[in-house]
DNA sequence: GGCCCGCGTCAGGAACGCGTCAAGGAACCC
DNA sequence: GGGTTCCTTGACGCGTTCCTGACGCGGGCC
């Protein structure tokens, strides 16, 4: 299902785009400021940003750019201004699309369908996860912060986080995590673990001594949030 | 350089688009109907297509089929049309964007960036890459510096090659490389890779003891990153 | 309060993987 | 047959990764 985050200060807006996206079977999510907007959109990853220019916090071309920063996902601009300076410069951030007020809801549910047709014809969705301020990739072994710049991780730091980052929010043994990355005959080598983790807190949690995403289980094992 | 074909019947818009598009560096090739539209297209292989819905020979929707039927290319409609039906029409029958007239010169051309940053970032699997001073032709078995000199590769070179170009930024295992260029019984005589590879870099790589484009992912594989 | 266990951290040495140079041998062209 | 190109194989230095041991700290238990 194709998730929509919808950016808008207006509630009736909000709610409006809200009914009609549902309506047509898309996921949808909300966000009534910038700061929210990018906070939801890391979390969400959603496929499509529909952004409205007049936002309280921020100015909209700022949201753009600090999408763009990290994300291909498209983005159609709604605004109220209609001066072709405007839309000059939203469409030069990064913006696809810009439409603007008042709109009709079926035209914009066109130009969501052209743009997604678009992007769903080239784009093949790995399977990504994100820590923190790092996308990892794990079908292409790829880590990447949101500045660019890539993480290098060794073969073991792959082998132990990708068990990991494939049971979200579940409770992964020490036993299962040594069989699978060492071998049977090291299901006791718990020191291996500590070792590792350890590292990987080191390259991929903001302040390693207070994980966020790679939490200890005392005495059971280990456990991904993401 | 991007080659932009305008088709619209009115001679001063067309005159108008040709000069502006030519002036930022665009390559222009124009058409007044839709037949020439559709034949020129074919013939021209336009990166991007500016088309106007009222032309005297065919509807517009018309010629966006035609040219749906055999490419992707973008196409940007303008239109005196500002009735919501037409806007869906067109964008359903394929188009990625609906401009109303009048518009404005500045307006157009940052729809034209957008459209054509968000196609040259999907293009996927060229027949040629760019490395660094090199375009690579895999179709052609040509590899041709920028000064216009010619450098030889041998079949295993291109096999290896290939490969690694067919997925670009994907890891590719060294297991994967030498089962796919040597066969089966090779997949542990990973000191062929690191010959070839450095046999690869030494050709193509500006410095090959530090190399941008063939880079190796240690225990892993390596990866071609464009 | 003292003890023990589990966890996190640091530091060293061993082992491995990678890049490079070099040379022998096979296939092909003239 | 001579020469060239290409593939294969060997040996070596170096950096990284992995393994291993030692230590400090905190919580639970007696």
């Amino acid at each position: 299902m194709t998730r929509i985050l919808v950016v808008d200060d207006e509630p009736q807006i909000l709610r409006a785009l809200r009914i009609n996206l549902r309506a047509r079977r898309y996921d949808v999510e909300v966000a009534a400021d910038g700061a929210s907007a990018l906070r939801v959109a890391a979390a969400q990853q959603p496929d499509l940003v529909v952004l409205d220019l007049g936002l309280p916090d921020m100015d909209g071309v700022d949201v753009i750019r600090g999408l763009r920063g990290w994300t291909p996902v498209p983005i159609i601009v709604l605004s109220g201004r209609v001066g072709s300076g405007d839309k000059v410069a939203a469409l030069d951030a990064g913006a696809d699309d810009y439409v603007t007020k008042p709109f009709g809801v079926d035209e914009l549910l066109a130009r969501i369908r052209a743009v997604t047709r678009r992007v769903v014809h080239s784009d093949n969705s790995p399977p990504t996860v994100r820590m923190g301020q790092f996308t990892v990739d794990f079908a292409n072994h790829v880590v990447e912060a949101d500045d660019g710049n890539e993480l290098r991780l060794t073969p073991t730091e792959w082998h132990l986080l990708g068990i990991l980052a494939r049971n979200p929010g579940k409770l992964v043994s020490q036993r299962q995590l040594l069989h699978d990355v060492w071998g049977p005959q090291y299901e006791r080598e718990s020191h291996y673990l500590r070792q590792y983790m350890a590292q990987l807190r080191r390259k991929l949690e903001a302040d390693p001594a207070r994980p966020q995403h790679l939490l200890t289980e005392p005495g059971m094992g280990y456990r991904f949030r993401p």
